[in-house]
DNA sequence: TACCTTGTATTAGTAATCATAATACAGATA
DNA sequence: TATCTGTATTATGATTACTAATACAAGGTA
């Protein structure tokens, strides 16, 4: 999977790269139980300090999107991704973000196919606005 | 409108309040045209700076949110609310939510039915998961 | 054994953020 | 004149974020 990064933004790369792999398992372009690239590996490819893929890699096993092997290195979390509670976090940026677009004049019937559109392809987002 | 920070928490006093705000008008708890209290007053009222206020109230005029009036203060935009491009920004962070979703294995039918429902009170978030 | 790979703990240093404070100013209003 | 708006300025202290360099631990393999 291609992962670019913006250098000159404000985006944190470790979180850049975190969300670039969470939109690559979402989209299904890492498939479950994929290898990921070493730490090492993809900070050579990637221009960056391996403690800053570290980062990033250690922040996916926590929110429980990759698994670690110390021997092997990271895959794509097979199981267990249908946590019985969504993340309390999650659901207060949903909120918020809806919110925003209520605040603009969203109708809700744009919104809804606007999610059903994006959940189709993530990587796409939404073109019809 | 009732407005309550988390002062030990992580997250930034002026963030959180730009955050209420903009849950107050998707809520409809804050109307179109509605007055702000002063800088000074909410600063006075929440027990923080002014300038933190004002960092909130300059962000959310520039966000579009609100209009500020040198001599009468700030007041809920009333019109233009409906941007012709929604913001890049809220776009990239819905597609990062949903892709979250999707990568944990969020069908498409309960986000939808999810977002419905956030939009109809965004304050009370989702309670179905 | 020797060497490769894997992740990770530690340390460090630079930079940025955040909240606050004290003023001062411009403009409108009562 | 006195008082209310927002705002620009400057400063300060504390904290945190971010990235990087290095060394270490553990397992696989020739």
């Amino acid at each position: 999977m291609l992962i670019t990064l913006d250098m000159t933004g404000e985006e944190p790369i470790y979180l850049q790269l975190r969300n670039e792999i969470v939109l690559g398992i979402g989209c299904g372009l890492l498939a479950a139980g994929e290898a990921l690239p070493s730490v090492r590996q993809l900070a050579e490819d990637l221009g960056i300090n391996a403690m800053t893929v570290n980062k990033a890699y250690t922040l996916l096993k926590d929110q429980g999107f990759i698994e670690i092997d110390r021997r092997q290195g990271a895959r794509v979390r097979v199981a267990a991704q249908r946590t019985p509670h969504f993340p309390v976090l999650w659901q207060k940026q949903l909120s918020l973000l809806i919110a925003e677009a209520r605040a603009r004049g969203l109708e809700k019937e744009e919104l809804v196919a606007l999610c059903a559109q994006i959940f189709e392809n993530p990587k796409q987002g939404g073109e019809g606005l």
